[in-house]
Formats: structure tokens, C-alpha cells, sequence
RNA sequence: GUGGGUAUAGCUUAGUUGGUUAAAGCGCCAGUUUGUGGCACUGGAGACCGUGGGUUCGAAUCCCACUAUCCACCCCA
């Protein structure tokens, strides 16, 4: 066979045999959210171009190679979101939510996009769950926002996940410390990669993130953020350390982490996987960023957030997916012959599932046999057989698929009555272990 | 963006030093007499061997390009 085109590149479908386990996933991540009064927001999946350029920062990655950008009919550049902060405080700076109750605490699930080669655990179009808590400065906010996303991960029991937490300080004393690092790498110049020597000019704390052995042996004696933290950065991540220690929430303190987005400040952190199939893969990532409100048009506001991947996440799990609840099961399955059959199993069927049962009839007017063939296949835990015999008699069997046992069953006014009965009694008899 | 691997039915794969109608298992469909599933048996559908060039009398097999996919780097969720 030979089909017009495929799913683009790093783009993936998730087809039933899947979904009900991203299902899951993404009802727990809410719903564990909302135990922080976390509420769900929707933003559009594309935005003004300029909101992006602003906040994830011209300098990143994202921004100068990734986005997805292109002009409208109207002649508007527009770009398909790569991450979920911004369009989230966006919309809750038009829709004046921070004019409310203060802090504004927000979840959501977004389709996002970047352009890049796909890999494992990297796709061009992907699905990120975030929270963003708007309004507060305090230390304890920090700490809630990590205790959250740990919660997290120890209720889908993924226990090689850890936490890795830093300060990039505020723009005071980066300023500082970028002074005395571009001095340090000056010195260890030759040695450095190219695509290091960049970073010199633009983002020296980058060079910090570079996985070449060369460049980590520099990086090992660089000098750290930590130490030029000013006063109020310093205390401030130190009160978050205390508050996650109160709550034994694991992490650590890695220096040298560095948040790809340009926003951030104070505390910023990683969540690292090492289970089989995501070995050492980021599955989160997130921090502070109190400038960031102000950066796009708000009061000075302070905030924090942080993504997960939700790909990753199930990258991640791996066999635990195979414990997750599948769809419900077929509880009657209608086997049918004939076109006055076919249409009395329609209206039974439809009575059953009023009461919330799930029922299948054959359509595709198949013999007897393969019909009962299809019903062992998905499982159907009754089977009704309806002929000219059931329909003249007013009566019919129905069968236990499980132990062939066979019961009759009226198909007039008592058919829901009777049908309940056999099937709590079956139900009692499957907890009884019969 | 850089480097490497892979590309044969829906899925997993076989395909000998290039040689004629490209195999198998699973799955799917149908049958093994009349209206009943799980087992077994029989049969069937389904592949222009990723695409396009080239070498050759002859290519799934060799060469080149492209595309897709996977892996690593970069970066990140």
C-alpha cells in the first residue's frame, strides 16, 4: 500500500493502545496540582512572536534556531508556542488575574514546539505540563513548587529521579559574576571548544553546561554563582534549602546548572530521570523569575514555574505503564442474525448503556461463529445471541463468557431488571474468587 | 546544525557469492456441513523489497543521492 504522506518528522500518534496511559498520566499531573490550588488555564497554541523573543530571551537556543515562525494572511508574525510560561502570563496579564487574589497559581498541558532533530525523548511537536505560581517572593514558594513537583514523581513511583537545585542569583550579582567568570575562562581560553568561545561573549554561565571533557576540566574550578550571590539572593536560597529539608525532599545542590531560558533568577531546577530508557534525561525543569512579569508589560510581580515533559515522563515509567488502568472492558457483546435481530440488539444495547454499561453489537453482519470468535477477543464478559428463535420466544440466553455457563434472560420490559441481577451476580461471584 | 546505524507484508524477521513466480511466524479474513468463542487443521487476502538514479544480460542484494527512522553530540521537556 501505498499512502500520500506520514505523520511529520518528530511528530508522534498515540493510538488507543497508548492514549488511556497518557490519559492517566495527565489526570494525575492535574489533579495533583490542584492539590497545591493549582487551576487549569488553556492558552492558544500559537502567540505574537515578540511575547517569545521577550521572554525566553533572542540569546537561547529556542529562540534563534527552534520556533516555528511564520507570517499569517494578516502579515503578523506568529509563533507556535516552545514552552508554556509565557502564553500562561500573558493570558493572565490581559485577563487582569493578578488584579485578584494574590498569588495566581496556574496548571496547564500544552502541545509545544521546537524545530529540532528528533531523538529519543525528543520530538519537534511535544507535550509539557507546567505550573506557575505568580505573586509571591517568598522562599516557601520556592519550596511548594519543588515539594509539588516531587510529589509528583513519588506518586507515579518513579524513585531514580532526582532533584538538582542552584541560584543564578538576580541581575545584580550575575552581573558581578559574569565579570569574573569571562576573566577565568579568558585565562583557560585555549583550551576551550568553539562553540564555547561564543558563549564567552554572550552567556559564559553556558560554558559551565558544555559536556566536552576539555571544557569540563576547565569548568570544574570556575568559580561558582554561589559565591557572588548578593545578600537577599544568598538568604533567599538558603531559607528554600531549609523549607525543603523540613519537608525531606531530596536534592542537589549543583552549581552548575544553567536554565536554557533566559528569565530566570534566584533559584532554578532540574529533574533529572535515570530510569531504563531516559538515562539521565531532564523530564522537568523550572524556577523563579521575578522579572519576568514586569519584562511583559505587568507590575513588578514576582513568580516561579516549573515544565515537565510529559513524553518523558512516560519514556520514564516504562513497565509501570503496564499497571495503569485500561479502558473499560466490553460487558455484552451482541451477537446477531439477521436484519430484525440487528435492530432489537440496537435498542437493547442503547438501554444498557443509559445505565452505563458498556455494549457491543456486530456490524458487519458476520456468521455466528466468527461473532463469538470477535467477543472472546475483546474481552466481552457477556454475550447475547439473537436470532429468529429469541425474537419469536420474546427470550434469549445470556452466556457467561468466562465459564461458558448459560442463563436466560427475558427481552421484553423485564430485559434491565434481569440484566442486573445476573450481573451483580456475577460481579459477587468475581470477588468471592468463584 | 554535526557524527554514526537502519530501511523487505499490519507487526517481528529470513533472503545464501547479484539469477527467473520475494519466504516464514504472529495478526487479519474465511472454511472444517446446518445458530455459539478459547484448541487444532485447511485455505485466502496482503510487499512494485523507503524514493530516485546508476553499474549489469539480470539488483531486495553492489554504488551514489534523497527521504524517513533510531542513536550520540548540541540543546532541552
Amino acid at each position: 500500500m501505498k499512502l500520500l504522506t506520514s505523520a511529520p518528522r518528530g511528530t508522534q500518534d498515540i493510538l488507543p493502545k497508548d492514549s488511556y496511559k497518557w490519559r492517566f498520566v495527565e489526570n494525575l499531573l492535574l489533579d495533583q496540582a490542584s492539590k497545591f490550588q493549582f487551576k487549569e488555564i488553556r492558552t492558544p497554541v500559537f502567540e505574537h512572536t515578540e511575547l517569545f523573543l521577550r521572554s525566553v530571551g533572542q540569546d537561547t537556543d529556542v529562540v534563534q534556531k527552534e520556533m516555528y515562525t511564520f507570517l499569517d494572511k494578516g502579515n503578523r508574525s506568529i509563533t507556535l508556542r516552545p514552552e508554556g510560561t509565557a502564553g500562561a502570563i500573558r493570558a493572565m496579564l490581559e485577563h487582569n488575574l493578578c488584579n485578584e487574589n494574590l498569588p495566581v497559581r496556574l496548571s496547564y498541558i500544552d502541545s509545544c514546539y521546537r524545530y529540532e532533530k528528533p531523538q529519543s525523548g525528543r520530538w519537534r511537536e511535544f507535550s509539557q505540563f507546567g505550573c506557575e505560581m505568580i505573586g509571591s517572593s517568598d522562599p516557601l514558594a520556592d519550596a511548594e513548587v519543588i515539594s509539588l513537583c516531587d510529589s509528583i514523581f513519588k506518586r507515579l513511583s518513579l524513585n531514580e529521579t532526582y532533584i538538582e537545585i542552584n541560584s543564578v542569583g538576580c541581575p545584580k550579582c550575575r552581573g558581578k559574576y559574569y565579570e569574573s567568570l569571562k576573566e577565568y575562562f579568558e585565562k583557560n581560553k585555549d583550551s576551550l571548544c568553539n562553540t564555547c568561545l561564543s558563549r564567552l561573549e554572550r552567556n559564559p554561565m553556558r560554558i559551565l553546561d558544555c559536556k566536552k571533557s576539555d571544557c569540563l576540566k576547565i569548568a570544574e574550578n570556575a568559580p561558582s554563582i554561589l559565591d557572588f550571590l548578593c545578600s537577599e539572593c544568598k538568604e533567599h536560597f538558603e531559607e528554600v534549602k531549609k523549607y525543603l529539608d523540613v519537608a525531606e525532599i531530596k536534592y542537589n545542590v549543583n552549581p552548575k546548572i544553567v536554565r536554557g531560558l533566559d528569565y530566570y533568577t534566584k533559584t532554578v531546577f532540574e529533574v533529572i530521570s535515570m530510569h531504563e530508557g531516559s538515562k539521565g534525561l531532564v523530564c522537568g525543569g523550572g524556577g523563579r523569575y521575578d522579572n519576568l512579569v514586569e519584562e511583559l508589560g505587568g507590575p513588578p510581580t514576582p513568580a516561579l514555574g516549573f515544565g515537565l515533559g510529559i513524553g518523558r515522563i512516560l519514556l520514564a515509567m516504562g513497565d509501570l505503564l503496564n499497571f495503569i488502568p485500561q479502558y473499560k472492558a466490553c460487558d455484552v457483546y451482541f451477537a446477531t442474525l439477521g436484519e430484525e435481530a440487528k435492530t432489537l440488539a440496537f435498542q437493547l444495547a442503547n438501554i444498557l448503556r443509559d445505565s452505563s454499561f458498556v455494549v457491543e453489537c456486530d456490524t458487519l453482519n458476520r456468521k455466528l461463529k466468527p461473532q463469538m470468535k470477535y467477543a472472546d477477543k475483546i474481552a466481552a464478559k457477556f454475550a447475547i445471541v439473537l436470532g429468529e428463535e429469541e425474537i419469536n420466544s420474546k427470550k434469549a440466553k445470556i452466556k457467561n463468557m468466562a465459564d461458558s455457563s448459560e442463563k436466560p434472560i427475558s427481552l421484553d420490559n423485564d430485559f434491565l431488571k434481569e440484566f442486573f441481577e445476573i450481573y451483580t451476580d456475577f460481579e459477587k461471584n468475581k470477588l468471592l474468587g468463584n
